[in-house]
DNA sequence: AACTATTTATAAGA
DNA sequence: TTCTTATAAATAGTT
């Protein structure tokens, strides 16, 4: 039973090395918490078992040491990029919920609700900002159903041409808009057809489903 | 020169606790090396002097080990929690993010862009949103309107019922709940038919902003 | 830092 | 595992 002095590397003996493993932990262990109490020393250990059991000790926290630890250490990109990316996963969060309120409000605005605290000139800006989408959503609806029907033909192409030319020329600037309503003497036209006031009327007292004046315009065909 | 077991408190003198950790830190952190090797383990050691220095040692890496620490403890309270407010406030980004898509879509749909894709039922869904929505504008601005100047004759409130009352025919059900068409906008025109007519002209010929009947309806006042 | 008397840790056996 | 014990290793006190 002469002990000797072993060799530094791995037991392959199983058990005597899981044996050697228990002994050694322990002393490991104790010397940590000695040179902690000794030397006043803020000690962590983390140690595995080649079983995957979990062995730790730490003289104050875990925590406190890992912390302490990424703090002092060089490469603290990996420890440290967590909260680096929290940060600024949280305040891009802030901008984006920010975007969202803004976004969700002129939303709201563009629907007619929460105008309070809107001036006149404001609610004239976003009045102006709708007109101009319904202009748009008219068109592409007028177009939708163009396509929807046969191809249109000469004719009725030229017919289109002149009512939309006729549309384009005629839309007035936003001066224009702002001003109408007291316009004291609004220019008159009687050469108008009589089919197209016809249109307009059906518009504006029969436009049960929300149809616009090109839809009109159409049905002026 | 009689040795003596060291009592397992704090070194009072500074120099003896200094030398002491010196003598001591190298047995630990060679126990550490020695446990790693021989038993196959994996080691983290983290020492902190009492000085602040820093000492530490991994069979791996620190990271890693700290890592596979955190997963087995008990307590991943505090370590874990970046990590895992990290995903929450991720996948809340990936949320505000496709949220702000779509109401940058909805938005600019509204203003008329971006149609594409929309089929007519959907194109007069749109239509209508923006009808309404532009009617409540108009009913604040008549009402801001109205507060600027004195309180409305009974004579014009009349006038305006009436125009209110076409107004109404010409939108959906919806805005007609929301809607107190107080528009403030005075009445220049005795003849409502003769306004229509001319509104209509308007409409056509000059509407340059793309602006539709509602506006044309205004213009009326 | 080096020495060395001792204490402490632990390999091997039970 | 734990105990035992011979011995290797660590280290307190000193130089």
């Amino acid at each position: 039973m002469k002990r000797k002095r072993i060799e530094m590397k791995k037991i392959d003996n199983r058990a005597a090395r899981q044996v050697t493993f228990s002994k050694r932990r322990r002393g490991l262990f104790k010397k940590a918490m000695e040179l902690s109490t000794l030397c006043d020393a803020e000690i962590a250990l983390i140690v595995f078992s080649s079983t995957g059991k979990l062995f730790d000790y730490a003289s104050s926290s875990m925590q406190q040491v890992i912390e302490r630890h990424n703090l002092h250490s060089k490469n603290l990109s990996k420890m440290d990029k967590p909260s680096v990316e929290l940060q600024r996963a949280n305040s891009t969060n802030t901008l984006l919920s920010d975007e969202i309120v803004g976004k969700a409000h002129e939303l709201r605005q563009m629907k007619g609700e929460e105008l309070q605290g809107l001036n006149i000139e404001e609610l004239q800006k976003l009045e102006q900002l709708l007109k101009v989408g319904l202009s748009r959503i008219s068109n592409a609806k007028g177009a939708q159903l163009m396509e929807d029907n046969q191809q249109p033909t000469q004719q009725m192409e030229n017919q289109l041409n002149i009512i939309t030319h006729v549309i384009e020329k005629g839309q007035s600037s936003e001066s224009m808009t702002n001003n109408n309503c007291r316009s004291a003497d609004p220019p008159q036209h009687q050469d108008i057809d009589n089919s197209l006031k016809l249109g307009v009327t059906e518009l504006i007292l029969k436009d049960k489903e929300s149809q616009e004046y090109m839809e009109t315009l159409n049905f002026l065909y």
